[in-house]
DNA sequence: CTCATGTGAGACACTGATGTCTCATTCGAA
DNA sequence: TTCGAATGAGACATCAGTGTCTCACATGAG
C-alpha cells in the first residue's frame, strides 16, 4: 500500500469518509506513515489535485468510451440515447469511488482542475446538444443545464445510498429514470 | 449589522461565497470586530450550527405553508401536484440564501441537524406517499428518494446559476420541470 | 555479507484559526 | 451631563494541521 497508487485509493476512502481527513488520517489509512505519505506528496493539496485529476480522468474516459465526437457528426436518434444511459450509468459507478471529488471545496477551488472541467463539460454538451437536434433531449431546456442536472442526481444518489434510502444496485436505474423521464407519474 | 441577525446574514453571504470562511471573514462582512461576533456565537461551529437551524426553519416553514398533512389526509391530484410545485419552487428561493448550508460539512456534521433533517424528511415522505397514491408521483421510484433528488436539482441549479450556465429567475422553473418531467424529450 | 534504498518514528518550526481577555472608546438612555 | 452597556482594537494562549528534517532500522539487490 504504500506506492502512490495505494497511498491515493487510501485517500479517497479515508476522503469519502471524512472530506476534510487529515495527512494523517489518510497516511493511517494506507496503513504507513505520514512521511511517506509526503514522499509521494508534497502537500494535500496535490494530493488533492491529483484525485482530482483522477475522476476528471475518469470522466473523459467515459465520454471517449460512448464516442461522443462520432454520435454528434453522425446524429442518430436511437444510439444517441443508448449513449445517454451508458454515461450516466458509468457516471454512478465511478461516484462510488469519487464522490467526495464532487462537493470537495479544495478540489473545486483548483484553477487547473476547473479549467478542466469545462473543456469536459464543452465536450459532453456537443453530444447533448446532438441528443436535443434528433429530439432525444428536450429542446426547451439549455443545453447547459443537462450536464449540472446530472451532476446534482449524482450527489443526490450518493447521499441516498450514505443515508441507506437506497440501496446501491438502484442507484443507477434511479439516477438514469429519474433523469430522462422525471419523477412526475406521466 | 451588529445584531444577532445581521451577524447571521453577513456570514450567510460570507459562506455562500467561501464555504470556508474563517470568523475573522464573517466579522469583515458584517463590518464589525470579531470580538462582537464571539459576543453573539460562542464558537464557529455555534455559529454554523444556528445558520443550518435558520434553514431548517424555512424548509419547515414551507411544508407548514403547503399543509403537508392536510393534503396527505384528504389526497386530491390536483391540489397535491400544485402542492409539490410551490414546494420546490420556495425551495429553490429559499436556497438562493442558504444554499451553502447544502454542501456545508460541518453544517451537515450536526447530529442535531441531521435527526432534524430526518424529521423534516419524514414529513416530507408523507406527501410524497400521498402523491404516489392519487397519481401525482411515480410508484416504481422507492418514496425515499423524492426528497434527494429535490436536494440533488437544487445543488445543480445553485451550481448552474454560479457559473453562469443558468440565470437565477429561471431557476425555479428548470429545476421544476427536470424533476417533473425530465430531461428526455417525451 | 554489504551497501543503498526506502521506511517509520518522531522532533521541530511554522501557520492559520480559534477562543479569551483587557482596556479604551463610543453611544445611548436616564 | 452622566453613567452603564456595547463595541473595537488588539494582545494572548492554544490548538490542529502542515511540511521539513533527522536518525535508526529493515530489506533486498549485488
Amino acid at each position: 500500500m504504500a506506492d502512490r497508487t495505494g497511498v491515493l485509493e487510501a485517500a479517497q476512502r479515508a476522503l469519502n469518509t471524512d472530506p476534510a481527513a487529515s495527512m494523517t488520517a489518510v497516511a493511517e489509512a494506507a496503513g504507513i506513515s505520514r512521511a511517506t505519505v509526503h514522499r509521494h506528496f508534497d502537500s494535500r493539496e496535490a494530493l488533492l489535485v491529483e484525485l482530482g485529476t483522477r475522476s476528471l480522468d475518469q470522466w473523459e474516459q467515459r465520454l471517449d468510451d460512448v464516442g461522443v465526437e462520432a454520435l454528434a457528426a453522425a446524429p442518430d436518434a436511437v444510439a444517441i440515447r443508448a449513449a445517454l444511459e451508458t454515461l450516466v450509468l458509468g457516471y454512478v459507478d465511478d461516484s462510488d469511488g469519487f464522490g467526495f471529488a464532487l462537493t470537495d471545496h479544495v478540489i473545486l477551488a483548483s484553477a487547473a482542475l476547473e479549467r478542466r472541467t469545462q473543456v469536459l463539460a464543452d465536450r459532453e454538451a456537443v453530444l447533448f446538444a446532438a441528443a436535443q437536434s434528433v429530439g432525444v433531449l428536450r429542446t426547451d431546456l439549455p443545453v447547459r443545464f443537462f450536464g449540472h442536472a446530472i451532476y446534482g442526481l449524482l450527489v443526490a444518489a450518493r447521499e441516498a445510498v450514505r443515508v441507506g434510502d437506497v440501496a446501491r444496485r438502484d442507484a443507477g436505474r434511479l439516477v438514469l429514470s429519474s433523469l430522462l423521464t422525471g419523477i412526475a407519474q406521466p
